[in-house]
RNA sequence: GGGUUUGUAGCUCAGCUGGUUAGAGUACCGCGUUGACAUCGCGGGGGUCGGAGGUUCGAGUCCUCUCAAACCCA
C-alpha cells in the first residue's frame, strides 16, 4: 500500500485515555461540510426516509429529544451503510403557545404587552425571535452526532408548510370536514385561548361535594343535588334526574326554584344522570360542563354562561359579577348556607382538568370555535392499522391508538392566539357571507364588497404537524422527494404524543395522499429520573444533554441512551451507567490502540494458517454482524447494543486481544504475526462499522487510524453477513476456555501468586488433539511454565491440586504450596453441584413422561449431560480419595 | 371505573416462539501495577424469578386469580 490513507497513522498519538472532546466537534464538521448527510433522490435505489419529530422551536434539547434522535441516528445511519437512499429530514415546530409565551414575556421586561404592540409588530417580534434564538435545538442535535440532512431543513411555518396548510383547510372546508360551531370547549384562563381535549390532563384533586336544596315549586318539597361546582349554580337551566330512579319519577317535569337567583328551571329526565353518585339528582349548566352541554343539546335547554375569558363571573352572575370562580364559590356557598338552601359539604376526590401547558385549572365553556369533524377521517385511519398497512412497534401501541380513535370527539383547531397559521377565513361585512380561499380575496364573492375581516384565530400547532410527512417533502407541488421518499419508512416518537401527533398525521395523510405517511411507528418510552419520575421543570430533575456529552461525550450518551432497555419502556436515567459506558467507550479505544501500535509494520499479503483462536473470533464476528443486524432491522436497539459490548468486550478484547499476543510479540515467525496482524485488524474494522450507527464519533476515529479506503466510516458499507459459522472452532475454543478458567481458579484458590508460573498436567484421551492445538493460548491465559499432555497418568501428582471437566482432567501441581484441607473443601463443594445435577438429570430421565413425550433430541442432550456430570463426579470422587489417603 | 406497563442478585436492567447449572452492568470480597486499557485484569460470594393456583413430561417464559407500583383513558 502506497497511498498513505492506506496504512495506519502513527499510533502513538493515541492518548491511552479516550477523549471525546477532541474528536467529536472535528468529526461532525467534517461531515456536514462533505454533504455526507445531505440525500439526493437517486430514484434507481431503495430508500429509507424519516421525517424528524419536530421540536419546538423554543425548545432546548433534553434527554427525551436525545434518545429519540439518537434512535433515529442509528437507524439512519445502519441504512446509510446498507447502502439505501436514506433521508432524515430535520426541522422545528413553530410552537404556538409555548413561543408566543417566550416573547410575551421578553416584551413584559420592556414593559410592553402584544395588544399594545398589535398583532404585525408582535409578530415581527417573534420572528426575530425564532431567527435569533430557535437555532440552538438544531445546534445540539449537531452535538449529539444527528446525521440528518441540514439543507433540508424544515419549520411549520415557512413558505411550504404554510402552503400545505392552506391547502388542507381549504380542501376539508369545502368537503364540509371543517365546521364552524358553538360548542363546550376547553377554555385557559391564563393562556387565553382554547385547547383541544387532548391538551388538558386531569389530575386528581380534593374537592368538596357540595349539596344544594333546590325548591320544587308549588310543593313542600325539594331537590338536592350534589356538585363540586356551586358557582356555576348561576347558570344552571335544569336539574336532570334518571328516568328509572323512583325517587325522583314524580318529580319529572316539574320545576324547581333555583336558589339565590330564584329562577325557575325544569326538572329533567336523562340516562346519563349516575343514580348512585351523590343524591342522583344533577344540576345541569351547559354553559360551563361538558356533560351538561350534551344534555342541554339533547333537551334543547338554554345555555346561560356566567364565567369571563379570566374565569371571573360575569354580567349573568348579578351581585357576583368580577369575582374571580374561587371567591365567587366562597361567597355563593356562604349565601346559600345564610339561605337554608346549603344541606351540606362533603370531602370529595375528583379529577380536574388542567391546561397542560400551564396547569392552570381550565374553564368548560361555550364558544363559536372551528372544529375538523373525526368520524370520516378517524375510520380510515384505524383501517390502515388493522390491516397492517401502518406498524406500530412494539404492537401494542396499536391499541391505544385503535382505543383512541374508536372514541374520538371532533377537533377544537383554533386557538386565540396571534403566533401560528391564521385561519384562512374571511367574513364580509357588507352581507356576512364567509370566504375560505387558498388566496387571500380581495372581494367578496357574494356581493363584490372590499370590506372583508379575517377570522382573527391561528390553528393548533399540531394542524401543521400533521402535515409534516408530507409538507417537508414539498406537497402540494408533487416534488420528485415526494414521489421517492414517501410513504417515509419509519416515524420514531415517544408514546406521549400518539393521540397528539401520529394520529393526526396518519389520518390527514390518507385524506391527502390516499397512503399512509409511514409504513412503521416505532414507539419509545420516556427518559426518567433515576427515581422513575418525569422529568420535569417544577421538580427540577431534569438532566442536560449537553452537560453529560461535555462530560462523557455524546457516544456514550447515545449508547447509555438504547442499552439497558427493551423497546416501548422507559428508561430511568442513572447517572453511574453514564460511567459504564464511558468505561466501553474507553476500552474500545484502547483494544484498538492495542491493535495499532502492532499494526506499525503491517502490509496486506496472504495469511497464513488460522489458529483455532483466529477461526473462533471470525465465527464469533460473523455471528455478531448477523445477530446485530437482525436486532436493528426489528427496532431492537438495546439487544444490538449489548450484543456489540459482549462481543468486543467478553471476547475480542478478554479472548482474542490476549491470545494474539502470543504470535504478535514473536518476531521470529512473520507468518504467523502477519496472520495475526490480519485477522485483528479484520476483525476490528469490521467491529467499528458494526458499532458506528451507534457511537459515530469514536468509530470514525478509530476508523480513520486503521488502513482503509473511503473517505468515511459512514460512508462504507455495512459488514456483509456471509454465513460464515465454525462450529468446530466454537467448541473447542469452548474447551480451551474452561480449561483456562479451572486453572485460573485453582491458582486463585491456591493462592499462586500472579506472576509465578505453574505446570499445567492435562489428562484427556478423548480431547487430546484439540487440547494440542491450543497449548499456547493455555499456557499464556493461564500462566503455565509449561504444559504436558497425556492420555492416562500412571502416578498422580501427590501435591497437585486439580480439576474435572467433560473427559478432561486437570492438575496444577503445587509443590509445597498446596493446602490440603483448602483442596479438599474444594473438591468437596464441586462433588456436591455436580451430585445435585447428576439427581436432578437422573429424576428428569427417570420420568417416562420426559422420555416418551420430549423430543428425542432434548431427550439426547440430557443425557449426554448425565454422562458427563457422572463421570466429573467420580472423577472428582476418585481425586478426593487419593487427597485423603 | 376501563386499559397498558412493570414487579428476576443490594441497586439498574436483559432473558425471542416454554427445554443447558437464570445472565449483564454496578455495588461487594480476595489477588494483581513495565509492556492496549486501574475508565483495567483475574478469581469469588450473592437471586428460584411479587404471591397463589393451573396447563404441561417440563414454566422466570403460557393461563386464571391475587398483591404492589407507574402511566394512560373516562
Amino acid at each position: 500500500m502506497s497511498d498513505a490513507s492506506h496504512s495506519a497513522k502513527n499510533s502513538l498519538e493515541l492518548s491511552s485515555v479516550y477523549d471525546p472532546g477532541f474528536v467529536e466537534g472535528k468529526w461532525y464538521r467534517f461531515w456536514e461540510e462533505n454533504g455526507f448527510f445531505k440525500a439526493e433522490v437517486e430514484e434507481d435505489k431503495k430508500s429509507f426516509s424519516i421525517v424528524m419529530p419536530p421540536p419546538n422551536v423554543t425548545g432546548s434539547l433534553h434527554l427525551g429529544h436525545a434518545m429519540d434522535s439518537t434512535i433515529q441516528d442509528i437507524l439512519t445511519r445502519f441504512r446509510r451503510m446498507q447502502g439505501y437512499n436514506t433521508l432524515w429530514l430535520p426541522g422545528t415546530d413553530h410552537a404556538g403557545i409555548a413561543t408566543q409565551a417566550k416573547v410575551e414575556e421578553q416584551l413584559a421586561k420592556e414593559g410592553l404587552s402584544r395588544h399594545e404592540l398589535g398583532r404585525d409588530k408582535f409578530l415581527e417580534r417573534v420572528w426575530a425571535w425564532k431567527e435569533q434564538y430557535g437555532g440552538r435545538i438544531t445546534q445540539q442535535l449537531r452535538r449529539l452526532g444527528a446525521s440528518c440532512d441540514w439543507s433540508r431543513e424544515r419549520f411549520t411555518m415557512d413558505e411550504g408548510c404554510s402552503k400545505a396548510v392552506r391547502e388542507v383547510f381549504v380542501d376539508l372546508y369545502n368537503k364540509g370536514l371543517i365546521y364552524r360551531g358553538n360548542y363546550i370547549v376547553n377554555w385557559c384562563p391564563r393562556c387565553h385561548t382554547t385547547i383541544s381535549d387532548i391538551e388538558v390532563e386531569h389530575v386528581d384533586r380534593e374537592g368538596q361535594l357540595s349539596h344544594l336544596r333546590y325548591p320544587v315549586k308549588d310543593s313542600d318539597e325539594a331537590l338536592v343535588v350534589a356538585t363540586t361546582r356551586p358557582e356555576t349554580m348561576l347558570g344552571d337551566t335544569a336539574v336532570a334526574v334518571h328516568p328509572e330512579d323512583e325517587r325522583y319519577r314524580h318529580l319529572i317535569g316539574k320545576t324547581v326554584i333555583l336558589p339565590l337567583v330564584h329562577r325557575e328551571i325544569p326538572v329533567i329526565a336523562d340516562v346519563y344522570v349516575d343514580r348512585e353518585f351523590g343524591t342522583g339528582a344533577v344540576k345541569i349548566t351547559p354553559a360551563h360542563d361538558p356533560n351538561d352541554f350534551e344534555i342541554g343539546l339533547r333537551h334543547k335547554l338554554p345555555e346561560v354562561k356566567v364565567l369571563d375569558k379570566e374565569a371571573r363571573m360575569n354580567e349573568n352572575a348579578g351581585k357576583y359579577q368580577g369575582l374571580d370562580r374561587y371567591e365567587a364559590r366562597k361567597r355563593i356557598l356562604a349565601d346559600l348556607e345564610a339561605e337554608g338552601a346549603l344541606v351540606k359539604v362533603e370531602k370529595h376526590e375528583h379529577a380536574v382538568g388542567e391546561c397542560y401547558r400551564c396547569s392552570t385549572v381550565i374553564e368548560p365553556m361555550v364558544s363559536k370555535q372551528w372544529f375538523v369533524k373525526m368520524e370520516p377521517l378517524a375510520k380510515p385511519a384505524m383501517e390502515v392499522v388493522r390491516d397492517g398497512s401502518l406498524e406500530f412497534v412494539p404492537e401494542r401501541f396499536a391499541r391505544i391508538y385503535l382505543g383512541w380513535l374508536e372514541n374520538i370527539r371532533d377537533w377544537c383547531i383554533s386557538r386565540q392566539l396571534w403566533w401560528g397559521h391564521r385561519i384562512p377565513v374571511w367574513y364580509c361585512e357588507q352581507c356576512g357571507a364567509e370566504i375560505c380561499a387558498k388566496e387571500d380575496p380581495l372581494t367578496c364573492p357574494t356581493c363584490g364588497s372590499s370590506k372583508l375581516e379575517q377570522d382573527p384565530d391561528v390553528l393548533d400547532t399540531w394542524f401543521s404537524s400533521a402535515l409534516w410527512p408530507f409538507s417537508t417533502l414539498g406537497w402540494p407541488e408533487r416534488t420528485p422527494e415526494l414521489k421517492h421518499f414517501y410513504p417515509t419508512t419509519v416515524l420514531v416518537t415517544g408514546r406521549d404524543i400518539i393521540f397528539f401527533w401520529v394520529a393526526r398525521m396518519i389520518f390527514t395523510a390518507l385524506e391527502f395522499q390516499h397512503e399512509v405517511p409511514f409504513k412503521q411507528v416505532m414507539i419509545h418510552g420516556l427518559v426518567l429520573d433515576a427515581q422513575g419520575r418525569k422529568m420535569s421543570k417544577s421538580l427540577g430533575n431534569g438532566v442536560d444533554p449537553i452537560e453529560v456529552i461535555q462530560k462523557y461525550g455524546a457516544d456514550t450518551l447515545r449508547f447509555m441512551l438504547v442499552t439497558g432497555n427493551t423497546p416501548g419502556n422507559d428508561l430511568r436515567f442513572h447517572p453511574e451507567r453514564l460511567e459504564a459506558t464511558r468505561n466501553f467507550a474507553n476500552k474500545i479505544w484502547n483494544a484498538s490502540r492495542f491493535v495499532l501500535m502492532n499494526l506499525a509494520d503491517y502490509a496486506e499479503g496472504p495469511r497464513g494458517e488460522l489458529t483455532l483462536a483466529d477461526r473462533w473470533i471470525l465465527s464469533r464476528y460473523q455471528a455478531t454482524a448477523e445477530d446485530v443486524s437482525k436486532a436493528l432491522e426489528r427496532y431492537d436497539l438495546g439487544e444490538a447494543a449489548r450484543l456489540l459490548y459482549e462481543f468486543i468486550w467478553s471476547e475480542f478484547c478478554d479472548w482474542y486481544i490476549e491470545v494474539s499476543k502470543i504470535r504478535l510479540y514473536d518476531r521470529e515467525n512473520t507468518l504467523a504475526r502477519h496472520t495475526s496482524q490480519s485477522v485483528l485488524l479484520e476483525v476490528l474494522e469490521g467491529t467499528m462499522r458494526l458499532l458506528h450507527p451507534f457511537m459515530p464519533f469514536l468509530t470514525e476515529e478509530i476508523w480513520q487510524h486503521l488502513p482503509h479506503d473511503g473517505e468515511s466510516i459512514m460512508l462504507q458499507s455495512w459488514p456483509q453477513v456471509n454465513g460464515y459459522w465454525d462450529a468446530v472452532a466454537e467448541k473447542e475454543m469452548a474447551l480451551h476456555m474452561e480449561i483456562i478458567k479451572a486453572v485460573r481458579n485453582i491458582r486463585a484458590e491456591m493462592n499462586v501468586a500472579p506472576g509465578k508460573k505453574a505446570e499445567i498436567i492435562v489428562v484427556t484421551k478423548a480431547e487430546q488433539e484439540t487440547v494440542r492445538a491450543g497449548e499456547d493460548m493455555i499456557k499464556q491465559l493461564a500462566g503455565g511454565s509449561k504444559i504436558e499432555i497425556v492420555g492416562a497418568l500412571e502416578q498422580k501428582p501427590a501435591q497437585a491440586a486439580s480439576a474435572v471437566l467433560p473427559g478432561v482432567e486437570i492438575f496444577v501441581p503445587l509443590k509445597g504450596l498446596l493446602d490440603l484441607e483448602k483442596e479438599i473443601a474444594r473438591l468437596e463443594k464441586e462433588i456436591a453441584q455436580t451430585l445435585k445435577e447428576q439427581e436432578r438429570l437422573a429424576g428428569k430421565l427417570n420420568n417416562p413422561g420426559f422420555v416418551g413425550k420430549a423430543p428425542a433430541e432434548v431427550v439426547e442432550k440430557e443425557r449426554a449431560k448425565l454422562e458427563n456430570v457422572t463421570q466429573r463426579k467420580d472423577s472428582l470422587e476418585t481425586r478426593l480419595a487419593e487427597l485423603r489417603k
